[in-house]
DNA sequence: CATGAATGAGCCTTCATTCAT
DNA sequence: TATGAATGAAGGCTCATTCAT
């Protein structure tokens, strides 16, 4: 007898993660009600929880599914690209376009750093730290190439994180999403400023 | 049914909201037990209805407390001080050490973000919208004094609480909050970087 | 020192007793909150405690009230009046005219038949067993005058009781308290009719 | 949210409207706490809430399950009987009889005018709205036969509802229930005196 | 494997009652 | 004596989780 982790529909289970997004942005962790997001998924309850284990491992497995995604546009976006200003400013952007075409998401987003604060290793920051080094080379490079300034490359790197977290996450309330791709361009243009040797200021 | 009624006892109200930003910052919205605040703030169960109507309420008043501390924090930090940069640079710290300080309020913060979202003007933007002018006032000066680059005011504001806000988030999960001083400075730095005219970059 | 029910000012009492008619009347025993009746009476929840103990003795205080009331009514309309048949016409007519009058004191006696059935001695029936004398004594005399039909006496007086009662519970829902003397007047009748030996029939 | 959904096992339907019956009509309905009712009905408190949503549309079905079987009851009395005498005094003889064997029934009955009074439309009267016409006809018939004094129709069926009422509320306080039949017997022989043209008196 | 009816722990909230002032 | 702030027991209701079908 194999164990419980037998064989999953694939298609059920983005099924789930799909209502799961919808229903756990729309009314939070706490508020988000198991049964609904089974209906939504079209179906059963036992199933979300043979395929889920429980509500809280469902969520975690709807943020984690959200940033593989965004991770996945991210490294799409800036693919090929050499010009670090650019594979940076690529990259804020992406980011903006993606929680622009998934507002949903960055509730997920707040919702896990809200809920599960510290008790897991929070899944936003897992990702950072995995994809972090690409953004560490990139201006790694920069320094060395005399463009960016002599920044600590660790901390340059949480920044632009920070400030990309930052913008999405105030500009996605209610539907001001409009706007974020604006609200992104210029926090990326003035973060690509702060860390430019010489910035093209007065161009600006 | 009283709503807010009456003379209530200062201390007493103050020591809920005490207990109230633990609980609720250890234990989520949701995870909080009214009964365990009102345990720890010494009074009965009973007495914070009395005082605060709801769970709701009582949550919001506590962001609010919140709010009007950090608030009142940046204000003494940068009252007094002339140069535009300098002021900046004080706010961003007077954010970042208020948040060291009182780390517990950042997940206060993010819950009300998580739990309240678009259903009530959300207090940390209310703050924002309130003390932006401040922050405005001095971009501008700096602007037409020539020592800024001619950017979106409004944005260039919404920029630095992003960045500041984004910084203390990702910044104060768990014991970390002793780094978080430098990488707000760090933050901040690459801000005022980013907004200057001619930065001093290879000084740094 | 003299025990508990010291000096007690009439008026107050009244004050109180009055509030808890209203209020007990409005919402129901379970739904009445003590605070409310002492608010409408001008005094404080401690007073009405030190007056009447309980909540249970207060609602009990107030139905005796109510019944003290009615008790008086009656008696009043009948004073002095010889014949059986009026006697019984008016009684039936100044307990629908009570009625009419205080439409919130049905609801007391229902509502202690609701909550105290049988825990104590109902008043409405502690009031009809003192009272009942009074009537059967009329219709014991109209037996003996050959103008009642021989009936049991006891039995008789109590189906008056229960046809006033169940007409002014009945007639009393929202303001229908307007066709309450029509439907009383027309419940005596038939019930003068249905124990008088020869009834004026054709003449009706 | 469900709100009456799905299939329901109906024998535990009537678990837990039985249940419901004698710990409404025991407790009253504030003091009667739903989770003793599902410990009576062997189910789950859930379940209770499953099948009937919440405390008060429990309360308000089990006030509807009586008043259809005390419907059945009569129109079963009364079925093929010509004689509008003998149809008044059976319906008037189920009525009472229906109360004898449910006496809690009673409690329940007391309980809806207390605590919904005007709130909703009173299962009493709804019921009795919906069966009068059936007596109306009755008393209708008689008036045209000359049988019947003539009276107005209405008036003289909500009477006969009245005092019927009035007999069962009290006559079913404790074991009193014994009386009841002939408490019922003896009203219903008033109420038909009352209304016939030439009631045969004296031979009573 | 899938389902959804059943369960009961858990928690918000109310309000009768007390008692310090 | 009067007050009303404080209390906490009590109970309605929800929903995560289980398990019989």
């Amino acid at each position: 007898m194999p164990v419980a982790t037998a064989v999953q529909d694939p298609e059920k289970r983005q099924a789930i993660l799909k209502a799961s997004i919808e229903v756990f942005a729309q009314q939070g962790f706490g508020g988000a009600d198991v049964e609904v997001i089974a209906d939504r998924a079209g179906v059963g309850k036992g199933t979300v929880y043979r395929y889920f284990g429980n509500k809280r491992d469902l969520f975690l497995a709807t943020a984690d599914a959200g940033m593989r995604m965004l991770e996945a546009s991210i490294l799409e976006a800036i693919d090929g690209v050499e010009d670090p200003v650019e594979t940076i400013r690529r990259s804020g952007n992406a980011y903006g376009e993606f929680f622009r075409k998934h507002p949903r998401f960055v509730e997920i987003l707040i919702l896990e750093r809200a809920e599960f604060r510290g008790s897991i290793p929070d899944t936003h920051l897992v990702y950072r730290a995995k994809n972090r080094g690409v953004l560490d080379e990139i201006i790694k490079q920069g320094i060395r190439d005399g463009v960016f300034r002599n920044l600590d490359v660790h901390e340059a790197t949480n920044a632009f994180a920070n400030l990309l977290f930052g913008t999405v996450v105030t500009g996605c309330i209610e539907g001001a999403s409009g706007k974020l791709g604006q609200a992104i361009e210029n926090a990326v243009d003035i973060y690509i400023h702060g860390i430019l040797i010489r910035p093209k200021a007065e161009a600006t």
